[in-house]
DNA sequence: CTGGATCCGATACGATACTG
DNA sequence: CAGTATCGTATCGGATCCAG
């Protein structure tokens, strides 16, 4: 009765269709440039500021802090204090933080393969 | 001789510190939460330009072709142009769009998943 | 319908200076 | 060493108008 058509047309499924606009908002805190990196280091182990910054490499102080603040209050790193002087801050991922890593690893890998593939399709397309 | 605390304090290894900066310049293109979703949506299916606007819902027209000539140029998005009045343009993901939608999909089901990790963690953090 | 161009506000970002 | 604050600048991003 002509409904074929229409349920064909319809807007598709996936999980960020459904998703709620509070998802949306997470996604967008996470797919982020400087927030990946970030974690992608402290997978490595925990690190304190100074050394993050090194790692990161690019990063300025402000942007580092700054994701560094959103990341803790999404409770994907935890922030550790040390009574000292100097003050002395160690990073860490939680069990959230660390389960993105995953993730991103396998976007770092996803990178690193398809490196040659995304050159020369930008010479072909450049030309 | 003192040489393994030197060794210790060394920066971390990872894909991306031997990364050269091509790679970190596709990882930032790639890094962007529109882009990111365009990705997500056409690995649902091929789609028109309109189609995509409703599928990501919030996007801006402007936002949407600029993403989309990025992805394009490096070889992520397929553009197919009908020439016909008015206008058909069908966009699909190539082979390695696609590699990375799996990738994509992996953040969304980590979203999903701690959706409500991070929101009870807001709270605890804004309080 | 697709897409380019332009104007304009919002915000991401870097540099710098200052505090504990 | 880690963090905050402030100031420019650059880029992001939306609204709108025009063209094929």
């Amino acid at each position: 009765m002509g409904t074929r058509d229409e349920i064909a047309a319809l807007p598709p499924e996936s999980d960020l269709t459904r998703a709620d606009s509070l998802a949306r908002e997470i996604f967008s805190d996470v797919a982020n440039k400087w927030a990946l990196l970030i974690i992608e280091f402290l997978g490595i182990r925990t690190m304190r500021f100074g050394e993050l910054r090194d790692a990161v490499g690019g990063i300025s102080h402000k942007m580092l802090t700054q994701n560094l603040r959103t990341l803790e209050r999404n409770g994907l790193v935890t922030r550790t204090v040390h009574p000292t002087i100097p003050p002395r801050v160690d990073y860490s991922l939680t069990e959230a933080g660390d389960a993105l890593r995953a993730v991103v690893d396998g976007m770092c890998d996803w990178t690193q393969r398809y490196l040659g593939h995304i050159e020369s399709s930008r010479s072909r397309y450049d030309s």
